[in-house]
DNA sequence: GTCAAAGTTTAGAATTATTCTAATTTGGTG
DNA sequence: CACCAAATTAGAATAATTCTAAACTTTGAC
């Protein structure tokens, strides 16, 4: 609880009731929710909970920084809390995203004079697991 | 004309009249095109052409790694003819999408048992043009 | 050549993620 | 308390994508 209100506060977001939970929950869930799945977890203990709200946090949250978005292309974009460099590897069988860590990347030759707010590196296939079970 | 032919058979993919066009057009094409453009593009000479077509022939081409698709999560995902191993990076200003040359990324160790079947290295930001006029 | 089977394409309906809208609620300030 | 701005809400609207069932093509067997 507490973490979430500071880390809020140091991105200049108003801690509000629906803000400090969105952020909670993406602190402690580890499998990258997408906006629906949050809505109806959360839904459960704010019933008055809006996917507009969810929506509009998760922009938010995303542009601030505090989060990150993995766009996927299947079953919506997903979310996970940023902690350090990692990229995400999606399973195209189970659908579950794993982070794995990876160096920082470095452009400055090839992009210079772009601003770059966001960098994101996804792989896709089959999972460990999936891959033993065929 | 040929050389999509010949680089669909490679693939073992069939090469139909509209996927000969929708390929030809991704190869001529640099910039980045949503499946909706290439409809709308190619309808003016193929005038029968159905969308589902377009979304089909795209995923397969995508599974065969002809082609790479990019997610963005504005305007749906695009499509790039592959040739090298490049990035692409999206500008939140103007909606184009650069290619950057970079190196083929590693990752043997962390994701022992996984297979990798695409990466994709996304930067989001402001490009060089769009940050010249603010 | 004719036929059936398989594969491809088509139009449009259905689905689903996301955005929009306008009204309501909340929280702080004088 | 009364005010204002910001945040939240429910539900409608939009837009990308997938689905469906029918029509068309291609292929190979006879």
């Amino acid at each position: 609880m507490q973490k979430a209100v500071e880390q809020l506060s140091k991105s200049g977001i108003k801690p509000s009731y629906q803000r400090v939970k969105i952020l909670e929950h993406l602190m402690n869930e580890k499998n990258h929710p997408t906006a629906e799945q949050l809505y109806h977890q959360l839904k459960t203990r704010i019933p008055t909970l809006s996917k507009a709200t969810v929506y509009n946090t998760l922009h938010a949250f995303t542009k601030s920084g505090l989060i990150r978005s993995v766009t996927t292309n299947q079953l919506g974009t997903r979310y996970d809390y940023v902690t350090d460099d990692h990229g995400h590897f999606l399973c195209l069988d189970c659908n579950r995203i794993f982070d794995f860590p990876r160096e920082k990347l470095c452009y400055e030759r090839e992009l210079e004079g772009f601003e770059i707010y966001s960098e994101e590196v996804v792989l896709k296939g089959i999972c460990r697991d999936c891959a033993k079970k065929r």
